[in-house]
DNA sequence: AGCACGCCGACT
DNA sequence: GTCGGCGTGCTC
């Protein structure tokens, strides 16, 4: 009895959610996860095995090849399914984001060195004679060896071509050394241990287990963690850390070299895709043991991971927001759980939906209760700007500048705190009011003085700045209004002109190696002044800062965003942390127009408790995260009317839909019941146009006990088709309401 | 996401 | 008469 051959389906990482089936050619033999080469459409493609079946596959195409890629372990698989169950995305676009770079990684090129041969020049002169003596017995790369013999590498061609020497491919370096838990064990207080012990038994446990590790800035999270990712590594077992975006610092590398004596395995997308590619496989046979990189990193193929540190867990960052929305603290804690590893979430703010989980019980929750080694918390004061407002065009008040004076001759360091990048967020003429807007998006454009150019945050519309009015030709009429960190960089010098001020926001020129040479700088006091954006707020050590000044403690207090109170208060949480980390006490001050704010009067009277406790609450009645779960449904079009209509279509097909078996949907107006979906809009989005397109917001609010993804599938099908260039795009838990 | 096919405007 | 714009639909 002859078997039948076997059908492959194979996942392709395009945007469909179904894996195709193929016919396996006789001689090939494929396992799940196996990375494999096939037709699709009039192109091929790589895809990654998903199923093999059995049966008769005489009408499909055959797999044309095996890819020589190490196979996606099957927890990553289980990994792709769910979160694309969740998200809502396709499987396909899934798989592309954990297959994309070993997919596209060239071949590693080995360095290629210059040695000698021992042959003598044929025809020897004075430089071919300096090359030879620069050399030695060395092998060293060809560039370098001209700098060093002082002649062009026409030289030294000739000598290879002469025989006198030869190019060797150099081994490769290893990608990433075996970090040491054993090299250089901290030294803890007895909140620190307790803390470690209990999270290196969560890692002993080899079972899925999620932690909060909360702890004021300063009080050792990361020594605190940093014992886990030991225990990991005593156990054979692999640790990820992520961390928010930007925060990839030499500083936590450096911390981290501290420990285990070598830096981490950092993964990274900017860097070399051979590199990527080569990292990539270290992490799938084992070879690399600690892997710290942003949210992407979450999709790496461990071979056997046994913890992962969600660092910061409270960051928006870790929200992917285009492509596939994931919210990668979330899906740390999914991961997790397939790989029955260890999951720690450390914050000094942590998220609401962190707290509440922990609160609980469904998370344990360690407290860090001192600042390592007895250093108070900044001393906060509010500077009322009614009361004590800065002179006209100006954005410090005399208090704040007072402080910074006095720091400055003490030799200490100053923080001004702006989450505003460029020089003034919106430029006007006074003569006709004109307002220069983005043609393509509902936003100013943002004078960038240093570039002369205007500038869309959004979708990166540039224009130069005119010298005059576009709308009125008025001369000298356009004034820039509002404060950007440029800008407080322009009044920090007039106040003080002998200072050395420093802007360190995320579009500094240079990219993100010129930005960590200047954290670094910065930290080392080589600025006496910093003026920043939110970057400098998130985990970088300043030794010598002792005045923190947040310029504007009221963005985001005002307006319909759930979560602006929470963000604000973690922002100037952080931001106020900076100050006094060294053998100094700190001082913070709040520039705000609202004293009485609770948010300001919570991070005065430094009880968080209570603003969490109010801020908990309020959630709860409202029923929004983490007491119900929201979803949003944008809907855009080139067209203004014809995303409007389809917005309006979807609701109405909503109102429609028979109930499914976890979900129903509240009637319009009449009562409604605590187990329905409440779906709101549909109304412009917060960012009524982006990019061009024309945005309209439909909201659906769901109890937790409601199968929230399964409506939005039902609606979805159930919708009339997306046509005219509408499209519509699922965002499960949004974050960003602005 | 690619890529082809299709149906409408301005050009060698 | 064709080149090419991008809207629509499909990929085992």
């Amino acid at each position: 009895m002859s078997k039948s051959p076997p059908i492959v389906d194979v996942l392709m990482p395009v945007a469909v959610d179904q894996a195709y089936s193929y016919r396996l050619p006789d001689g090939l033999d494929v396992a799940r996860g196996q990375f494999v080469e096939a037709p699709l459409g009039t192109r091929r493609a790589t895809g990654v095995v998903w199923s093999i079946g059995e049966g008769d596959g005489a009408n499909l195409k055959q797999i044309a090849s095996l890819r020589d890629i190490h196979p996606l372990p099957a927890a990553v698989l289980e990994f792709i399914d769910w979160v694309a169950r969740w998200t809502l995305a396709p499987r396909g676009m899934v798989l592309r984001m954990a297959a994309r770079a070993p997919e596209t990684a060239t071949a590693p090129q080995p360095r290629f060195l210059i040695e000698a041969t021992g042959k003598p020049p044929s025809r020897p002169t004075p430089t071919r004679e300096r090359v030879l003596a620069a050399l030695g017995e060395r092998a060293m790369g060809k560039s370098e060896l001209a700098a060093a013999a002082r002649c062009s590498a026409g030289v030294i061609d000739g000598l290879i071509a002469d025989g006198a020497l030869r190019s060797v491919a150099a081994p490769l370096e290893p990608i990433a050394r075996p970090p040491d838990p054993d090299h250089a064990p901290p030294r803890l207080n007895p909140g620190q241990r307790e803390a470690a012990d209990a999270l290196i038994a969560a890692v002993d446990r080899r079972a899925f287990s999620a932690t909060l590790l909360e702890g004021v800035t300063g009080s050792g999270k990361t020594e605190v963690y940093f014992e886990a990712v030991a225990a990991a590594l005593r156990a054979g077992r692999q640790a990820l850390i992520l961390l928010p975006e930007i925060a990839l610092t030499t500083q936590f590398l450096d911390r981290f070299a501290q420990r285990f004596g070598t830096r981490p395995a950092e993964w990274h997308s900017s860097a070399p895709t051979a590199m990527r590619g080569r990292l990539w496989t270290a992490i799938a046979n084992g070879e690399a043991r600690v892997v710290a990189g942003a949210r992407s990193a979450l999709f790496l193929p461990f071979a056997s991971l046994g913890l992962i540190v969600v660092d910061e867990e409270h960051e928006a960052a870790y929200k992917q927001e285009d492509g596939v929305t994931y919210h990668a603290r979330d899906m740390a804690v999914v991961r997790g759980r397939i790989e029955n590893a260890a999951v720690v979430l450390a914050s000094a703010t942590p998220s609401i939906e962190t707290r509440v989980n922990a609160e609980h019980g469904r998370y344990a929750w360690l407290k860090l209760a001192s600042r390592f080694g007895a250093r108070a918390l900044p001393e906060l004061e509010a500077i009322d700007l009614k009361r004590e407002p800065p002179g006209r065009g100006r954005w410090l008040s005399p208090r704040l500048i007072a402080a910074i004076e006095e720091a400055r001759a003490k030799g200490e360091q100053s923080l001004l705190f702006l989450n505003r990048r460029g020089y003034a967020p919106l430029t006007l003429c006074r003569a006709c009011g004109h307002r220069f807007q983005c043609p393509n998006c509902s936003a100013w454009l943002v004078e960038h003085r240093f570039r002369r150019q205007l500038v869309c945050h959004h979708c990166g519309h540039v224009e130069g700045r005119p010298e005059l009015c576009p709308s009125c030709n008025e001369a000298d009429s356009l004034a820039a209004c509002g404060p950007g960190v440029e800008r407080l960089a322009e009044e920090a010098q007039l106040l003080f002109p002998d200072s050395r001020p420093l802007v360190l926001s995320s579009d500094t020129l240079g990219g993100l190696d010129h930005l960590r040479h200047q954290l670094d700088e910065a930290a080392s006091g080589a600025y006496d002044i910093v003026i920043g954006t939110q970057l400098v707020a998130k985990g970088h050590n300043f030794p010598l800062l002792t005045v923190v000044g947040i310029v504007d403690s009221d963005v985001g207090l005002a307006n319909g965003d759930p979560r602006a109170a929470e963000r604000t208060f973690q922002l100037l949480q952080q931001a106020t942390g900076r100050a006094g980390r060294g053998d100094r006490p700190g001082r913070g001050l709040l520039q705000t127009w609202q004293p009485e704010h609770p948010v300001i009067q919570a991070l005065l009277s430094g009880d968080a408790e209570r603003f969490y406790a109010q801020e908990t609450r309020e959630r709860e009645i409202a029923g929004l995260p983490p007491f119900g779960r929201l979803a949003s449904l944008i809907v855009s079009g080139a067209d203004r009317g014809a995303a409007e209509a389809h917005a309006r279509a979807l609701a109405r097909t909503a109102f429609a839909l028979p109930h499914g078996p976890r979900w129903r949907v509240a009637p319009l107006g009449g009562e409604r019941r605590a187990d329905e979906i409440v779906l709101l809009g549909p109304a412009e989005a917060p960012v009524a146009i982006l990019r061009g397109r024309h945005r309209f917001r439909l909201l659906a609010k769901a109890p937790r006990s409601a199968d929230l993804q399964g409506f939005l599938r039902a609606l979805i099908a159930a919708a009339p088709p997306e046509r005219g260039g509408v499209r519509v795009a699922v965002d499960i838990d949004p974050q960003n309401f602005m």
